[in-house]
DNA sequence: CTTCTTATGTTGACAATGGTAACATAAGAA
DNA sequence: TTCTTATGTTACCATTGTCAACATAAGAAG
């Protein structure tokens, strides 16, 4: 007995460029939901295709999210390079930058620090990433010790800040004090620039 | 036809404190496995209960992480008033213990961090969390909007802190530099004191 | 002690999901 | 035109969350 396909399927054969779609379509329900869960057939049938057609572009449902993530270092690594270039406040621009990325691509972001790095050493994810930090290390100047220490703090800070707002964790503190984000991001600059001095 | 359980079956019948073997199995597991992903049937399994009989006992597996949520931050505000009561450098004391908390609690930490705050408000969780940041608040001082500020800043500091090393960012950083944790603490709590002056 | 009620287990079912295999078609190379 | 490969499809399976029906334990009420 043979299978036949019927018009509709023959037309849906060909997707166009499915991979992406499926890494759009993933970043923007993690965007929305605030979590990296998502169920591929979900997906996949948003998109008007089988539950099965995801398979030929990701070995897996975690080599889609790897994927992801690398394309958010690469992402946020040329976003830092546009913003740095031509900047009388490395530091400064650099968090500013970083803040930016992060609350603006909350996709993105989520799953660059959501997928393990122990697991499987992915070398262009685990580069991708050193990339971004080793950016923020050369702002500091000569690199040693005391400079990385800067560097880690800085990182936390901005991280820190970041996922605060994207988990929602500060609301109510904003709230209460009518604190606008925008007031918040200059005051944390401030203050880190003053403290690396 | 009447269903009759063999002595074996009678025997597990009660399992003695289910809930809180529950939890902690939960939190060990998502301490190892750094995800808060895991499986009730499994866990039950390991606990030698049947797949179902955790449902007598919470909601569901949101419920279960709810409550590991709510005794992360009982627990770690008890752990803050411990360090506190007789300080001479609250501030540094504050951090300290952060980061102290999160490290040695990892599977707490990371629940308190995972669940979604603004799904339906679990008030219970909402006030525990809220416990938190108001024993920081009250370090700073007076109560505005720049301590607010400071605040903020310095919960950013300790939770970015914590975040990247628990999900091992910056592993190779600290190799590179051939920095201690213990060090980077020090550094790190060091900056961050000087906030207040 | 007996009986009733409730707490806490059990099994069995179901739907959703991740993943694989076998198969069909499209598209481009030979 | 024909062969190969990329990219779909359906069918199937194991795992999982959840619920319903049922069984037993343990303690309250008589």
């Amino acid at each position: 007995m043979i299978k036949k396909y019927t018009e509709k399927q023959k037309k849906q054969q060909t997707h166009g460029d499915l991979a992406n779609s499926l890494i759009e379509i993933a970043v923007e329900h993690i965007s929305e939901s605030k979590s990296t869960e998502f169920a591929l057939r979900e997906l996949a049938s948003k998109l008007g295709v089988s539950h099965a057609a995801a398979y030929r572009h990701f070995k897996n449902k975690h080599a889609l999210l790897e994927t992801i993530a690398l394309r958010g270092y690469q992402k946020m690594n040329i976003f830092f390079l546009e913003r740095l270039e031509i900047s009388k406040d490395p530091l400064g621009d650099m968090a500013r930058a970083y803040i930016q990325f992060a609350l603006s691509n909350p996709g993105y972001y989520r799953v660059m620090f959501a997928v393990d790095f122990g697991k499987e050493l992915n070398t262009d994810l685990h580069s991708a990433c050193q990339g971004s930090f080793n950016a923020l290390l050369e702002i500091m100047g000569k690199k040693n010790k005391i400079n990385a220490c800067k560097s880690i703090y800085t990182w936390s800070v901005v991280h820190g800040l970041v996922m605060l707002i994207l988990d929602g964790q500060i609301n109510t503190a904003l709230n209460e004090f009518s604190l606008e984000l925008d007031d918040l991001e200059n005051q944390i600059i401030k203050i880190t620039r003053n403290i690396l001095k």
